[in-house]
DNA sequence: GTACGTAGTACCCAAAAGGATACTGTAAAA
DNA sequence: TTTTACAGTATCCTTTTGGGTACTACGTAC
């Protein structure tokens, strides 16, 4: 039973909801396909967008969302090589799932200034947006 | 950098996707969200749920999203122990969060009978129910 | 008197995920 | 002539996650 989460199934009966976080799991696939939502993006444009990712894991996780049939992979043989990733038509299948988690983290989660911690403010609690300006 | 995916948050400078899938990041959250949202529930009744955790895992998964404020977590002093858990109000807030991520996986998900793997169908190719039922 | 159900802990171990660093080849730019 | 950009690989190592097993206390049922 000690099997990678991607592979499991049975063990959760008839839960969609795992099903699909099964496809996104992955350290960087959230930001990848907020970012590849938008539009088509070349490998090192991708990876300007994400300051603090290793080309090693962004190859990755971009390979096992073109496994999963989420993201295309397009290569042009030229010099120097030239690869573009886009969303395949099932990727953008998934547009309200990530428009549903960028609402909520907009609306409940919090980054201090010094970018440290996430903090959840309950409905009435509200943090106010200019403190996080300040 | 080598911080649990958890505590980063500025590898992900203002991606809202990542900071809410940091909350339900972990084997079981998913499940376990997604069956509390129904109502509340004891600590085996639960278990039952979910024929493949061991108790150690459901203990840990649940103190996290105690600890994040989506779950609360209430003991009864009576013999034997009777402990409940349920979605606080922010957790509720999740709702169209796990909604998105449930219908997304009935509709693109599939488990073959023997579950053993995930299998995406695209648009036009969309398997009949029926196949899953022979 | 033994077993069962409740809700856990403690301890140890294996697997998976993620990260650091170095390396590739070509062409154009400096 | 050296450097830069492109899109990666390869190798090694650490951290994190998840699982297995045994153990607790208490009261009731058999």
């Amino acid at each position: 039973m000690s099997l990678p989460r991607a592979k499991l199934v049975k063990n959760f009966p008839g839960c969609p909801v795992e099903a699909t976080l099964t496809y996104l799991d992955g350290k960087w696939k959230g930001v990848i396909l907020f970012h590849l939502m938008q539009g088509t993006l070349r490998f090192n444009e991708l990876r300007r967008k994400l300051p603090a990712v290793t080309q090693r894991m962004l190859t990755k996780q971009l390979r096992e969302l073109e496994e999963s049939g989420l993201v295309s992979r397009t290569v042009y043989p030229v010099v120097p090589p030239r690869v573009e990733y886009a969303m395949t038509p099932l990727g953008m299948t998934l547009e309200p799932v990530i428009q549903a988690l960028a609402a909520w983290g907009d609306d409940y989660v919090f980054c201090s200034p010094e970018g440290r911690e996430l903090r959840l403010a309950s409905d009435g609690l509200r943090a106010p947006i200019a403190a996080l300006e300040a």
